[in-house]
RNA sequence: GGCGACGUAGCCAAGUGGAAAGGCAGCGGUCUGCAAAACCGCCAUCACGGGUUCAAAUCCCGUCGUCGCCUCCA
C-alpha cells in the first residue's frame, strides 16, 4: 500500500507519485495579515501540517512553502473597494507594514502554540513584486490578457481550461452572481492581474503600465513555482478559496507557460460554527487566542485531527470540553508509562510487545497512507492505551525495555507525526517546588489515612482537587496530576 | 438561478459493497475506607422512499433537511 491522496482536481483519490523521486513540495495558501488568525485557520494549517510531518515520517524531502499575503486583497470585490491591510493601517493609525508585521507575528504565535512546524519558506508578496510583473508581461505576450486604463486583466475567454478545478463555466455564472459590472472588462469574469493604483493608495509600485499593485491570485501561482518549480507536488489550501482564488492561480500560470502548475489540489473542508460558516464578514469568528485562553492548544489541536481535513468541522465549546477529556485519557497512560519507566530495569522487550510494536505501526501507515486518516490513527492511540493500561494496572513487572518501545512508539506516532503528545507532560516539567509541596501532603494524608481520620483525608485529597491536582490512590501508593 | 458537499447512537466522529472504529456523556460491574483513575460489560436496523446486487451505511434514482461556493475570507 502506498500513499493516496484525494486530489480536487479529478475528484478522485489517487496514489502519490512525487515530480522528483524523493522529494516533495508542498504549497499552501498562506494568510492575509490584517488580524489575529481564527479557528479556520488552525484547521488548514494544522491539516497541512499533519501532512508536511508524514511525509518526512515516510522518508521524503519535504520544501513546505506557505506565503504570506501582506497587499494586494480588497474587501469587496476583485476590483472595488478597500485593501484590507490599509483600513486597518488607517484605523490604527500606522503604517501598513506595521499591522503586517502585527498579525503575522500573531500568527506564528499560534500556530507555534498548536505546534505547527513552521513551513519551509514563508515567501511574502510584496518580496516579488518583480516576479509577478514577469507573469503579467508573459501574459499579454501570450494574448491571455490585456492592458485597459493602466490596470491589466486576465482574459477568461483565452483560456478554454478556466473553470477546471472548480467545475464551473463562465457561462454559468449568471443572474444571482453578484458580478459587478466593470467597463474595462472584456468579459465580467475577467479578474485583475495588474491594478492600477488609485490616488491615495500607500502601496504601489512601479510598472509597465504606469503605478499599481500586483491582482490578488498572482502572488500564488509566481512564489509557489519560483520556490517549488514547475510543476509542482501538492497545492493545498481551504475549499471555500477554490473559486476564483485557485482557479485564476492555474489560469495564469498555466495560460502563460503552457504547462501544468502542480499535480496534486489538496483541499480541507470549513470550519463552522454552530453549523454556519465562521467568516470574517460574518461576525461569528473565532480567534486562536480566544480558544487558547480557554482550552489548551493541544486539545485544539487534537480537536481538528479527530475529524478528517475534508470534513466539516463543527466549533463549539462543548465539543472542545470533550475533545480536552478525550485527550487527557491519552495522556493518562503516557504519563502512567513515564512514571513507570522512572524506575524500572530490564533488558528485553517482551516479545509479545514486539509483535505488538510492528502492528500499530502497521496500521498506522496504512490509515495514513489512505488520504490522511487521523481519526482513525488518533482511535489506534486509543487502542494502545487500553493495552497499555491493562498491562500496567495488572502487577506484573514490565522491563524497561519494554517500557522504553511503548514510549518510543507514543514519540513516534503520537508526537513526531501527529504532533499531539509532547515529549514532556505539563506535570513533568512542573516545578520542583510543586512536586515537593505535594508528595508533602500526599504524605501526611496517608497518615490521616493509616489512623484511619477520614475526614481529615478527604479534606486534603478535596482542597488539593480544588486547586487542580487530582490524587489516585492505587497499589502502588498515591499519584498526582494536574487536571487542565 | 448555477455548481458542489453533507445527513451514521444523547453529543463529536471513522467507515464508501461482504459481520457498524474511536472519543465524550450515561448505565451496570470489578477495584477503593469512600472517591478518582483504570479495567470489564451495556448503549446505532447508518435522514426517508424506491431500485441494482447473492450481499448496500457504502452504488443508482427520487424526496426532505443542513451547509458551502458563485463577492474578500483558511
Amino acid at each position: 500500500m502506498t500513499l493516496q491522496i484525494y486530489n480536487f482536481m479529478t475528484r478522485r483519490k489517487e496514489e502519490f507519485r512525487p515530480v522528483h523521486e524523493g522529494f516533495v513540495g508542498i504549497y499552501v495558501c498562506g494568510p492575509t495579515v490584517y488580524g489575529h488568525s481564527h479557528i479556520g485557520h488552525a484547521k488548514v494549517y494544522v491539516s497541512f501540517d499533519i501532512m508536511a510531518r508524514y511525509f518526512r515520517y515516510l522518508g521524503y524531502q519535504v520544501r513546505y512553502v506557505q506565503n504570506i499575503t501582506d497587499v494586494g486583497h480588497l474587501t469587496d470585490d476583485a476590483d472595488e473597494g478597500e485593501d484590507k491591510i490599509l483600513r486597518r493601517a488607517r484605523q490604527e493609525r500606522v503604517e501598513p507594514m506595521e499591522v503586517v508585521q502585527t498579525y503575522m507575528r500573531s500568527f506564528f504565535e499560534d500556530m507555534d502554540a498548536l505546534n505547527v512546524v513552521r513551513p519551509d519558506i514563508s515567501p511574502r508578496a510584496t518580496c516579488h513584486i518583480p516576479e509577478q510583473i514577469e507573469l503579467v508581461e508573459a501574459l499579454l505576450e501570450t494574448g491571455h490578457a490585456y492592458e485597459a486604463d493602466g490596470s491589466v486583466y486576465f482574459d477568461v475567454a483565452s483560456w478554454p481550461e478556466y473553470g477546471k478545478l472548480s467545475g464551473r463555466k463562465i457561462e454559468e455564472q449568471e443572474e444571482g452572481a453578484r458580478i459587478t459590472i466593470n467597463p474595462d472588462k472584456k468579459n465580467p469574469a475577467d479578474f485583475a492581474v495588474w491594478k492600477a493604483a488609485e490616488k491615495g493608495h500607500i502601496l504601489r509600485w512601479p510598472s509597465p503600465w504606469g503605478p499599481g499593485y500586483p491582482g490578488w491570485h498572482l502572488e500564488c501561482s509566481v512564489m509557489a513555482t519560483k520556490y517549488l518549480g514547475q510543476p509542482f507536488d501538492i497545492h493545498g489550501g481551504g475549499l471555500e478559496n477554490v473559486f476564483p482564488h485557485n482557479e485564476s492561480e492555474i489560469a495564469q500560470i498555466e495560460a502563460a507557460t503552457d504547462e501544468r502548475f502542480c499535480n496534486y489540489w489538496v483541499l480541507n473542508n470549513m470550519v463552522t460554527v454552530d453549523g454556519v460558516k465562521m467568516g470574517k464578514s460574518l461576525g461569528n469568528f473565532v480567534t486562536i487566542k480566544e480558544a487558547l485562553s480557554r482550552h489548551d492548544p493541544m486539545t485544539i489541536r487534537f480537536f481538528v485531527l479527530s475529524s478528517h481535513y475534508r470534513s466539516p468541522t463543527d466549533f463549539s465549546e462543548e465539543a472542545l470540553d470533550a475533545a480536552g477529556r478525550g485527550l487527557e485519557r491519552l495522556y493518562g497512560s503516557v504519563q502512567l508509562l513515564r512514571e513507570r519507566l522512572r524506575d524500572a530495569d530490564g533488558e528485553e522487550v517482551d516479545p509479545a510487545w514486539a509483535q505488538k510494536f510492528e502492528e500499530y505501526r502497521q496500521e498506522f501507515v496504512k490509515v495514513m497512507d489512505d488520504d490522511f486518516g487521523t481519526p482513525q490513527a488518533i482511535a489506534l492511540l486509543f487502542d494502545l492505551g487500553r493495552e497499555v493500561n491493562t498491562l500496567l494496572n495488572s502487577g506484573q513487572p514490565v522491563s524497561r525495555a519494554t517500557l522504553e518501545a511503548i514510549d518510543g512508539l507514543y514519540r513516534e506516532l503520537g508526537g513526531t507525526v501527529l504532533g499531539i503528545i509532547p515529549d514532556e507532560l505539563v506535570q513533568q516539567a512542573d516545578s520542583e517546588l510543586v512536586g515537593g509541596l505535594v508528595r508533602m501532603l500526599i504524605e501526611l494524608r496517608q497518615q490521616a489515612r493509616e489512623a484511619r481520620d477520614w475526614e481529615e483525608s478527604d479534606r486534603i485529597r478535596d482542597q488539593l482537587a480544588q486547586m487542580g491536582v487530582m490524587l489516585e490512590d492505587g497499589p502502588q501508593g498515591t499519584r498526582w496530576r494536574l487536571s487542565h
